[in-house]
DNA sequence: CCGACTTTGTGCGCGTATTCACAAAGGCTT
DNA sequence: AAGCCTTTGTGAATACGCGCACAAAGTCGG
């Protein structure tokens, strides 16, 4: 079906999405290398250094086409520039911060943005009590303003980190606007035209799944403190009142 | 081999992970129904809440062993207590943030660990002019004090927010110590032993995914102004410059 | 120039996750 | 009380991702 050369495929369009996400895994530890200056690394030390099985780093790095040297491993640099060119990074991409709250300030202050081919454009919110003010060099304006500053500056990634009830609006208006990848800190799901891509970072979760885990440890959800065995039975109109609030 | 009993199961102890971390983005959803005073509630319209498919969420809900009532749904009130229940989340668990810049104040200063069963028992850091600040209504500690907060308030889950290099530092203490939860923000593949769980929220990586996709939509990586097909072939020494630093 | 050694690239089998599609179950109406 | 209608729970098919293990490829020492 798929058109499947088997020689110089440019690795085909289809890079797997589990690899897509690890490839700036590698690409963290590759530049740690090459500014110790090591020249060539091999799959097993470069796995190592990405906490993942060596077999998996060479089938990612098969997919981009990537030349290793049998023998010998892969040359960082080159390994570098590929990766990079396969991710984009090759180019500046703009970015808009919609939310200038706490964490909003926090990621305005990100130095991971500037370093990598992300410029940030625009700092907005719509409490105009933290509108005008100065924070980490730039000038926090009103989101009246927003459809204005991703034209003008060609934003092509929001970073949504507003309260939770305003995300889903805010994302209309950028994706209306014309953005078409969003990278969304509210609590909520927010949900898209085809075309757009959306990830999500939500510190709630990741703790909800570390505290099932903590739970399993200790011995299961009737493990501890529990009676032996004698618990409201399924069905039973019994379940404790705890109210877990927004 | 597992013994599948085939009646009350109490759906195993085995929860697919896939489904763990879905489960919080259900209780989410149900917990809005709930405040909005909705009693009942079809799989087909909790799914579309949580943005995923229908089938997905009543196989995920199974695995609980929850009820629904066929014909009709589920409640709504049993389903929020039944998950919560499943996640660890009628017990309280104790947080330690570490690394208090820009984003561990943020942390800090976030409703979602409170309101879902997680208590910040301190805020520490390294450095000596932010020890003692008061912060979010707590006063930062120096992480020298680290083994000793975690023993005296029994710490099980570690938020990392350090700069890259003392994180690897950090996680071994607070492993040392007995965590065995660690929430990591910081830039760097975190090395634990077996038993410990950590979880990685990347900013950076999160952006460079998204980088990948608006690329693609772009073109690919030679898409725009590429030459026509006239590139620097595989193993010529030809790449770009651009050096991306840490 | 050759042989031994190292390391890549990948075929293959396995387990997990996702989705469809439908029979079973229960409520509700008449 | 009976049948219709809705919705769950799950078997089965498909897709995907992972890791082993090994042949192919290339280097390096003699």
């Amino acid at each position: 079906m798929t058109s499947r050369q088997n020689h110089r495929d440019r690795a085909g369009r289809g890079i797997p999405e589990a690899t897509v996400a690890r490839l700036p895994v590698y690409l963290r530890a590759l530049t740690g290398l090459q500014e110790r200056g090591v020249a060539t690394v091999s799959s097993e030390e470069l796995a190592a250094a990405a906490g993942v099985n060596s077999a998996k780093l060479r089938k990612d790095l098969s997919h981009l086409g990537s030349y290793g040297t049998r023998g010998v491993g892969y040359e960082v640099e080159y390994l570098v520039y590929q990766i990079s060119r396969e991710l984009g990074l090759t180019q500046d991409w703009v970015v808009a911060i919609i939310g200038v709250g706490n964490l909003g300030r926090a990621l305005a202050g990100y130095g991971g943005f500037a370093s990598r081919g992300f410029r940030v454009a625009g700092l907005l919110d719509a409490d105009d009590s933290i509108v005008g003010q100065e924070i980490a060099g730039m000038t926090v304006e009103h989101t009246d303003r927003l459809e204005d500053i991703i034209a003008r500056h060609g934003v092509s990634i929001a970073v949504i980190a507003t309260p939770a009830g305003a995300a889903q609006g805010v994302c209309d208006r950028v994706v209306a606007a014309g953005v078409t990848s969003v990278l969304n800190f509210a609590p909520v799901v927010l949900s898209v035209p085809d075309g757009v891509d959306v990830r999500k970072v939500d510190l709630s979760i990741e703790l909800q799944i570390l505290a099932f885990h903590e739970q399993r440890k200790a011995g299961g959800p009737d493990g501890l403190a529990s009676t032996t065995g004698g618990e409201a039975p399924p069905g039973t109109k019994h379940y404790v009142e705890t109210v877990i609030d927004a």
